[in-house]
DNA sequence: TGCAACTGACTGACCAGTCAGTTATTAATA
DNA sequence: TATTAATAACTGACTGGTCAGTCAGTTGCA
């Protein structure tokens, strides 16, 4: 008998995952604020007390969403990133090529998807996205690429500022995508594509020329 | 006799021009949801039933900013872009350089900041943002850089798809700064040094070497 | 029997939008 | 110029609907 065909659970410790899966869901569906609690509560198979028995308040529902979604972003490409010594480009490619293959599957672009629609509405999540996400990957990408720059590898480019060149467009394309519906024309995939396009700008540049064009 | 110091106004076209005003202040300060009509229209010195005597809903008053706001952009330096033949590069540049200068007014960063934070409660802003701004900038951006890639002065990139690197890292420099306060060290006017570092980047690229990284 | 897990009707607060009533302005008339 | 009539401009108390959060009561497990 396993632990869903009972009705009641003692001690019952997967109720918060259920209760958050279910948020995730409707909060996908029809946003955050048009949702009631007790819609999540019906998704789950509960009632709107025991979602409350389990988390203080509606926005701790999309805070845990977040909270349980980004704790292993960190673990997960990091310790690379940081020690990495050869050349940059070829981590910035993995990375922007992992990042890329996450957000292609369906079922893993819904957190980000809820991030980039509730974010502005919720500054303690804007914080913990900031704290766990952007504090970990940023330092990492900057000292990689001013790495680059000491030993020659890369031009002697800021790297802070940098940072922005790099994650820009994919955020570029997301956004097109995901706010405006706008899609370049072969839709299917098209953040490879991008990718590909992006890297090869962002090694290259786009002039025909070699260097030589300012003033 | 001024028309401020009366109080009524016989055919006041004032009004809804200085509720705009008091709701653009308002709910820059608060937010969208936070703000009430009556702080809307304590601000704007009047009363709510004048509110709703000059606009239908609350909703009508974020449109209302918006579409004001964004109805002069396409009419700037559009016909530029459109026509240009020479050096893609250059009106690349003009088009950044503009774009950096209105977002580093305080009074002008209101309406961006504002559709920011609120385009994706409101698909009818995003709807009138798509239109008005990205779908007549885009076309002439992705129509400037299709020609320069056919007169040789680009290399082989995808027009579509370059566009993104060209915003992208603008994007991600203000959402950074809005969204998540993280700014450059060197915070004031970082925008200036942003745009040079990027376009430098955009058009060289960050490879030390000559193009030659391989698959 | 004891109690953890759960329920759902209820409450209190909030606020967009309405509308019957009030006030200022102008035009007409004396 | 003063008075009045007509009406545009404006007011703000009120209504109706929504819903997050509560808690006294119920259910099932050990």
């Amino acid at each position: 008998m396993n632990d869903t065909s009972k009705k009641f659970r003692r001690r019952a410790e997967a109720r918060p995952d259920e209760v958050l899966d279910a948020a995730l869901a409707v909060f996908a569906e029809r946003g955050y604020a048009a949702t009631r609690v007790e819609d999540v509560a019906k998704r789950a198979g509960v009632s709107k007390g025991t979602v409350y028995l389990y988390f203080a308040s509606k926005e701790a529902l999309i805070e845990g969403i977040v909270r349980r979604a980004v704790a292993p972003i960190a673990a997960r490409a990091l310790p690379d990133l940081e020690t990495f010594e050869g050349d940059p480009r070829l981590p910035i490619t993995m990375l922007l090529t992992v990042l890329v293959q996450q957000l292609a599957q369906p079922d893993k672009i819904a957190v980000p998807r809820l991030i980039l629609r509730e974010v502005m509405s919720f500054p303690s999540i804007a914080e913990l996205y900031r704290k766990e996400v952007l504090g970990k990957v940023m330092p990492a990408l900057i000292g990689l690429i001013r790495r680059g720059v000491e030993t020659g590898k890369l031009r002697k480019v800021d790297p802070e500022l940098t940072v922005r060149s790099i994650i820009g467009p994919v955020l570029a394309h997301v956004a097109l995508a995901e706010i405006f519906g706008i899609k370049p024309d072969g839709d299917g995939l098209s953040l490879d594509r991008l990718v590909a396009n992006h890297l090869d700008i962002l090694f290259h540049g786009i002039s025909a020329m070699p260097p030589e064009v300012g003033p």
